[in-house]
DNA sequence: TTGAGATTTTGAATCATTCTAAACGGCTAA
DNA sequence: TTAGCCGTTTAGAATGATTCAAAATCTCAA
């Protein structure tokens, strides 16, 4: 069902994962691969069981080690919306993110360099900037599938 | 310890609750005064223990409720940043939050309501915002006390 | 003054996440 | 080859913010 990882994204993964002291592992591998099959912004509990497909008797708490991993070699963002399970995302890319109220949904939203620099300018001097979340809520209007 | 309401702040609460049905209490009346009193952008169990020095026996549930209340009728705002506590803000302007990393403070950023208009432009054309989250997440250099 | 409805209170329940400790796996030095 | 080391995985318990349930209390219009 779940394609494996090509070349490059399983050396993206190595590369990732050897910079701070890291392994690739089975379960690692499929996890990354769950991420990058659909770009949903899936919880834990839905990476968790579309591993499971793949690989039965992976655990909830290894899922939960695989995604804090690659949250700390820079490989995955967290993305949080009010008290919601914490959902997570491999595009790299700065982008915001909309979330359709009503049905749950969590789309990118590109974002121009050119916002970004003028949101840092609007901060006090002393104040240094380590990352910068952009979150929409809303609705999508029309018949639209996406 | 905490000044009252005065006769504009225990107005405008009353016309918000009153707009959605709800009466004024001892307790929201308490809630609120503890909000406005010192704007640092408490958690509910920080409103929960400024609260109890004027109102002991205040209950937690009731401060859990009175915010939800607060929120409900557009009174006051909730900050939310990973998977911290939630902290409520009385600030009714559109403006973004800072946490600084080193002290675990937000801080209130001004939003330029030309930043805002830009950030609407970027989404396409059947997305409607009804609420956008601008957080940045850093340190404050220097000997600064604020 | 009274009763209906709103609010408060206590304590239990929820549930995403974190923690603990034991089992596992691969790798290397002897 | 073997033994030990260390990072990883696993199951299950613990945590903690928040929500829920039910009973007590309060408010206010009639
Ligand atoms: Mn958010
Ligand atoms: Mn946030
Ligand atoms: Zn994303
Ligand atoms: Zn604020």
């Amino acid at each position: 069902m779940i394609q494996n990882l090509n070349k490059h994204e399983r050396e993206s993964l190595h590369e990732a994962l050897a910079k701070s002291g890291q392994k690739i592992t089975p379960q690692r591998e499929i996890v990354y691969t769950v991420l990058l099959a659909q770009r949903d912004h899936p919880t834990v509990d839905e990476v968790y069981h579309r591993a499971l497909e793949t690989m039965p008797g992976l655990s909830l708490a290894t899922v939960y080690n695989c995604l804090e991993t690659f949250v700390g070699c820079g490989l995955v963002r967290q993305v949080n919306h009010e008290r919601e399970s914490t959902r997570y995302c491999p595009n790299l890319a700065p982008h915001a993110h909309f979330r359709d109220e009503s049905t749950g949904r969590v789309h990118d939203i590109e974002l121009p360099k050119e916002i970004l620099d003028q949101l840092t300018k609007i901060l006090p001097a002393n104040f240094e900037t380590e990352t910068i979340e952009i979150s929409f809520q809303g609705r999508t209007k029309t018949s639209n599938k996406n």
